[in-house]
DNA sequence: ACGATGTGGTTAGAATTTGATCCATGAAGA
DNA sequence: TCTTCATGGATCAAATTCTAACCACATCGT
């Protein structure tokens, strides 16, 4: 092979199956792409990928590069994680990814108090709805809401994440016989208990959250979203479901770069300070 | 990681310790190794030599690197086979390594009627003595002379390789009561079985055989060497003695490219037509 | 039907990388 | 001691690569 990086360029777009968006993840342009895409299909004498009209396809032989291409982004990643792990600078990046619910409810205060004390720290704070991979070294930091911790990442489980019941003071006011239900869509759709019938579904908290604000009903929420919002009751007569758990990761070979050290101790404190109302206990 | 290619050099530069000869043996120049390796540094942000007066010594970060390198080297490798696997065309390159000395006494007519009868085939003969691994693509075939072929490779022991003793017809004439002795210092250094007495030690065959010639005593030689040697005259009151294999061998990605297969079929054919010669049992 | 958007391809010019050369240094040999 | 050789650094012209700007085409929503 002549050039090792157009291996990289040419996962992302495997990955992207198009030249712009491959591209625009490669903080390039589509030109570049599509130059190298070409140099490797040469070097290695076989078409990686069948030009259509809907796109870019990998061919088959484009397939089992990909099956290998794995194992060098594999090690390309180790390397990096290496070169983070051996940085052992206080000035620098860190990068956090975290729920963004989860960022707003519990860390917000937190990570403010956290840039103060260490202004040389870049802190990088990703929010968002889908979980990202430590491995892949897309965050150097993640606190992740789920009920099994992969094995590869290293970190603690801070604090649990039940869920509980909550409506409007207003609704609860005017309560019906009936309930409306306000039902968030992921795994465990829990069967109310109460006599409530269907009449919101919503696949984010957020969402139902200000459904619920607005009165509209009854609906179970992650303690940490509802606990010390003022709109919002806990039904007490509704027990704590236990549902995932809260964990804040990073992977072993980073675990020593001292950025990493102090924000995961950082993070410790915080999840440790609020962990009564996050586990639905306060009040 | 910015340039994945910056691996490559890394790689070349830390088993030479030397950016001229990583520059020879990348193909470009000392000023560009020298920057890409700044650069590769400047992206980890860590050092990966130490620049004495000896030369460039990795650090302990460099070694570290140069362990998960090798496993990213593995991947590129695999893919240059699998590219080259791939590949269905009867013109093209080839490469084979073979001992020197076999090349001459063996392979050298058939070789050339495989150019004959294949001239699309761009044949490249690497004659060495050290022997190359096929794993690593140095080769695409190679003829060994081993006594345990390696389990990665795939194909046959075309032929054993016993060892017998020869000397001049010069030397047969005046042969003193004591045998001048003319040792090949590979193992096994078999204790001659005469009354003999050490006169000469080479690590070449080619130089062992020469001596030989020149009526200087008795030795051991593979029988290809000797055999249809005029000058050489075995002597049969010496057992032939076991020694090594001959394997023809290459890797089983590359096993279904026709200009491997024609290749190794070629190569079966002319051993098999030597075979009896090159055990010694022929005259 | 229409514009808005997204796709990949092409090309000129800009930016970067590379390669040939010269230089200073240190080690080995005569 | 002097010569020779190989090393790495520095420099600047040459080559390559990248970017930005277009183009043509297809899809989608109005």
């Amino acid at each position: 092979m002549k050039n090792w990086d157009d291996l990289r360029i040419f996962r992302a777009m495997a990955k992207s199956r198009s030249i712009r968006a491959a591209a625009a993840e490669l903080k390039t342009t589509h030109a570049t792409v599509s130059r190298r895409v070409r140099a490797l299909e040469d070097d290695l004498g076989s078409a990686l990928f069948e030009r259509r009209k809907e796109g870019y396809v990998l061919t088959a032989f484009g397939q089992s590069m990909m099956d290998l291409t794995q194992s060098v982004t594999a090690g390309v990643e180790a390397i990096d994680r290496l070169a983070f792990g051996q940085d052992g600078s206080l000035a620098g990046p860190v990068r956090l990814s975290v729920l963004e619910d989860l960022y707003y409810k519990v860390l917000a205060d937190p990570l403010d108090s956290f840039m103060r004390s260490h202004p040389m720290i870049e802190l990088a704070i990703e929010t968002t709805s889908n979980f990202r991979d430590v491995n892949r070294r897309e965050a150097d930091v993640i606190v992740r809401i789920t009920s099994d911790p992969p094995e590869q990442a290293v970190g603690r489980k801070v604090a649990d994440s039940p869920l509980a019941a909550y409506c409007s003071h207003g609704y609860l006011r005017n309560r019906p016989v009936v309930d409306r239900w306000i039902a968030l869509d992921y795994p465990p759709t829990v069967a109310p208990l109460l006599n409530a019938r269907p009449a919101f579904l919503a696949n984010s908290l957020t969402v139902v959250a200000d459904v619920l604000r607005r009165g509209q009903g009854i609906g179970l929420l992650p303690c940490f979203m509802a606990e010390r919002d003022c709109d919002l009751v806990r039904l007490h007569e509704v027990d704590l479901i236990p549902d995932k758990e809260i964990w804040t990761l990073t992977h072993v070979d980073i675990l020593h770069n001292p950025r990493v050290r102090l924000l995961m101790d950082h993070l410790y404190h915080a999840f440790s300070d609020q962990r009564a109302r996050i586990e639905g206990r306060a009040e």
